[in-house]
DNA sequence: CGGGCCCTTGAGTGTCCTCAAGTTATGTGG
DNA sequence: CCACATAACTTGAGGACACTCAAGGGCCCG
């Protein structure tokens, strides 16, 4: 495995992400402390521990979870390409969750103490370190008032379309279809839900043509009837910073 | 009324908050554009509008809430003073959600556009901006996992402890109890609860000695065994930067 | 004194949970 | 090649926690 330049990560090319300045490339190219790989199961960053690093997801997916002194899981959201891992470790002094690799992953891996020169010499970056820590606060606000608000059915329609936006604003539809390579567990964890009734939510929702997610890949038929059912606006996502 | 100078600050003093250098004090200074009193009730941001100010509370409780297109409403957070209000709509244009006055407030007001100048001249401050957007990210973050993975007792339990924690890092604790002003109802539309069960709740909590809110004040007992009901650890809060 | 607003309490219902069993797919060792 | 084990997904049945509906009480204010 060899290194790839920010010069031509390919993160770049993707119309998601807004892409850096020259002088930004050159800088991020000293940021970045190397590359990782990891196998999936992989434990990325833990729970009470002060991580050296931050990551940026280059390829694969993950978790992030926290679990609770009575041992019950809550995954907070699903890890992608293009995000920022260990923000919280780095400013805070230490992760209050921990993230794990589902598939095999790719990431970019910048040191923590470097972080302070960014904010020093790359005001720009800086600001968009900040959008990216507000987005996240925007998208676990949006879970908040879902796990609060909507029963089962909207809980699982919202999620199947929030996971179907983002994959596809990152390019990975491929013939109706993008890959989604989690554990009903998993989703069930993420919404507050029994795996039990999430399974029979599925089976509806696949059943009703709302959303198809079997063998790993979703399919979503009619994107505006499921937004519907989970009471929400099917807006496309904005354009975001990365590093 | 009349200008607090940052010089001054009541925030300066409370434990709570990490001081500000001299040079800091003086930017703040110039960075803040004047003060705001408002009455309860007052809506200080609107969720869907652009924003052109950011807060800083100074005196006064609030609420962060979201409306989802049926109805429902959500309560993100209790607004304390020191909180620091539209950082969202700052750096991603637009509100998600609504701040509302609960008692009169006055909070301390910046405009929008000069957060640019700080990131450019006071990389420390941006440095607490980034802090205080991952704290925020990471209280939601224990939010979530409350909502998700917590029965109605331990919600109404966990929350408790937090507001009774937070406000006594305040310094808001006399003769042990702190003002809580929120209506039940706004409780329960911040768990996910329904206001007769979170009432019910409430009542045991306090025949069970466990934590008492009445008349707008709460007070707590046995905090260890509070914190054992809520699954949670007692830990009191760490220092924090604010503006 | 009437009308709101908030808190309180009782009764009946339903969504979602737990328990339990069974299916399918994949991998391992004899 | 087949017995066995494991992990994920399914499906059915019964129960509980939290919901809605409903009504009443205390308080403040016009």
């Amino acid at each position: 495995m060899h290194r790839i330049s920010c010069q031509t990560c390919p993160m770049q090319k993707c119309a998601l992400f807004t892409p850096h300045s020259e002088e930004q490339k050159e800088f991020l190219e000293d940021f970045k402390s190397g590359e990782l790989s990891v196998e999936p199961g992989t434990q990325i960053l833990l729970e009470g521990s002060s991580a050296p690093q931050i990551y940026t997801v280059l390829e694969g997916m993950g978790l992030r979870d926290k679990t609770l002194e009575n041992g019950r899981r809550q995954v907070l959201n699903f890890v992608l390409p293009g995000d920022f891992l260990g923000l919280q470790a780095s400013v805070m002094g230490e992760m209050m969750h921990s993230i794990e690799a589902v598939t095999e992953m790719r990431l970019c891996v910048f040191r923590r103490e470097d972080l302070w020169t960014l904010f020093r010499t790359q005001p720009a970056l800086a600001y968009d370190v900040t959008w990216i820590a507000a987005a996240e606060e925007h998208f676990l606000g949006e879970t908040v008032a879902t796990l609060g608000q909507r029963d089962g059915t909207e809980r699982v329609a919202w999620a199947l379309l929030k996971l179907y936006q983002r994959l596809r604003g990152l390019g990975l539809e491929k013939a109706g279809q993008v890959p989604l390579p989690f554990r009903q567990q998993d989703l069930a964890d993420a919404l507050g839900l029994s795996l039990v009734h999430t399974n029979k939510t599925l089976s509806r929702l696949r059943s009703d043509d709302m959303a198809d997610w079997s063998d790993g890949k979703l399919s979503v038929p009619d994107i505006q009837a499921l937004a519907e059912l989970a009471v929400t606006d099917p807006e496309a996502l904005p354009r975001r910073p990365f590093l």
